[in-house]
DNA sequence: ATTAAGGGCTAAATCCTTTTAGCTTTTAAT
DNA sequence: ATTAAAAGCTAAAAGGATTTAGCCCTTAAT
């Protein structure tokens, strides 16, 4: 196993660079005869040999790598990095993964850390706003493409969820049901699934002729505990049950029944809970929560795809807006 | 960013040997003068040099890079990657992922493709067997830690959850209730975790006196149809429904509450049902369900620093059980 | 004055591939 | 018989780091 080229020269009997031009097709512009070639080819299926990637990539100044650089290995991102490990296999990349813990400076460390790795292009979940981005673009000459969270700019490639789309779509049914008290359980505040989904918000409600009171929009963050505190300042706060919360993303919703579950067990008496995200376990909870499936798979593919075109097919940088399923439970 | 060893050299106008020597703190066995020293720092540092890291690793021949081969990026599976990441990068380590989606030839695939990448390591969700494995070995000269999953054997460096232990005291805590007549919906049958968490259950069943009736034992497999599927036998199988369902994995647990909704809607009302695995959901799910929660944490930072040990501090291998927590709701 | 020891540094080899430029031999054409 | 073209292959450089063996100069010792 293993063996070098030069090592498979010395059994074909000739140098080592007819071995390498056979093996990388390139015999008949070298004028390499069809015996020779074959001879060649014969030996290096003998001993299975495959080329030393790290010499490889050393001389073509090329990894085959990948980083991916997410916040959490969570159920979403966690599918999502399932699926581009496995477009990229089939097409000889590998992946670097590599997480965040939404720290941005964390994120500047790794995005540092991989690129001095020599991968050959970046996929980001990023924290950063437009400034820093740029700041990053200008310093890494390796390919970016942005997944989940967005930077706006003509020059950034990225493929998020459809966030307003779906949310304006979820929030929607249930105005359409005559709800009209409802409150926007938020993340963080500047990233783009959180200005997206809270415009979906407000597009429904402004559809319907509500005013979207501010005092109704929290937004602390994405953790478990955070949907905990906001659904706790809901509760408390007010002396009227809402009609309906909506919380922007899975960890919120665990925070709210967490809430709920130590301090309001009547809650779902009262308001009506619809969420960002799915979880195949709100099939089992009671009563039913709505939600937006978002398409990890598709999110995955085509951050891949674009990630793919810019390094082999010299295509630029492209844009694509995924659409979520409402799961109406 | 990124000039060369040979770059700095012309700067500091001293040989990139020199430069070399100092930048790894060889300076006093090569007898470098503080001078030079000081000077070669200052530019380097003035520079933010880095060296390049697929040089050094073709050189060295070591990529500072460990595969990690996986099943699924799922909820357990990407909470141990997520750490094992964590760790490696802590320690100058990069982690390559890959997914086989339980499929033998693809891990075999998976090994082979990470093998001829040079990464120093691999840690393995496997699905071999002993001889399997055996063969593996003599093949790939760079050490193996498997995590999740365990092969017997002395030689075999592992890190898995005590999963005999959790389902013997799980299991127990219900017999301890006085229930007798409880079902297995097992996962597949030659892996580890299904023998070990089947044993625990006999012994359990054992422990009270209670014969284990072979028929009350399945094992498919490890997917939320197989679940689906293993549940759907046991309540049209038998006339009676069982006073007890223990499932071994949180999918079979899913594929349990689906068939349940779809077909059995009062399923809870006569049968109490556990599980192995824990997910936070179950805290909102009525009626409580009892669960064994893996420290994935713990299961991650061990196998890494097993790793670790081999791969910088002279270690042989090691083997490690980690002891999960039993979650009574 | 010669030798030995030590200080301070470097040339060149090495890791393995890929690729450019070009060498030698044969065949065809004038 | 000479020249040109084609056929078939290879030496050597490049990519960037590490490391071995050893060069040259100064100082101290005999």
């Amino acid at each position: 196993m293993s063996l070098s080229l030069e090592e498979l020269a010395l059994k074909a009997d000739v140098s080592k660079t007819t071995v390498s031009l056979v093996l990388n097709g390139k015999s008949s512009i070298y004028r390499i005869s069809k015996e020779t070639e074959n001879r060649i080819l014969k030996i290096a299926k003998e001993h299975n040999y495959k080329p030393n990637s790290i010499a490889r990539a050393l001389r073509l100044n090329k990894s085959l790598t990948i980083g991916l650089i997410i916040p959490y290995l969570n159920r979403h991102f966690g599918r999502v990095a399932e699926v581009i490990e496995q477009n990229a296999r089939e097409l000889g990349y590998q992946i670097i993964i590599a997480v965040t813990q939404d720290c941005l400076n964390t994120e500047h460390d790794l995005i540092e850390n991989l690129y001095e790795r020599n991968v050959d292009g970046l996929i980001l979940a990023t924290m950063m706003n437009r400034d820093q981005f740029n700041d990053l673009s200008s310093k890494i000459k390796i390919p970016i493409v942005l997944v989940d969270r967005r930077i706006d700019g003509d020059d950034i490639a990225w493929v998020v969820s459809d966030d307003e789309q779906g949310t304006y779509e979820l929030v929607s049914v249930i105005c359409q049901e005559g709800v009209t008290d409802i409150y926007f359980v938020g993340g963080i505040e500047k990233l783009s699934t959180s200005i997206d989904r809270l415009n979906g918000f407000k597009k429904a409600l402004l559809h319907k002729g509500v005013e979207c009171n501010q005092s109704k929009i929290q937004q602390i963050g994405y953790a478990v505990a955070d949907g905990y505190e906001m659904t706790k300042n809901i509760i408390e706060r007010f002396s009227k049950t809402p009609e309906a919360i909506f919380t922007s993303a899975i960890t919120l919703l665990e925070g709210l029944l967490q809430y709920a579950k130590e301090h309001k067990p009547d809650l779902f008496s009262h308001t009506r809970v619809i969420t960002y995200d799915d979880h195949p376990m709100l099939d089992y909870l009671q009563p039913p929560i709505f939600s937006v499936r978002q398409n990890a798979e598709e999110i995955a593919k085509k951050s891949f795809e674009i990630m793919h075109g810019i390094l082999e097919k010299n295509r630029s940088f492209a844009q694509e807006l995924i659409k979520p399923e409402l799961i109406l439970r």
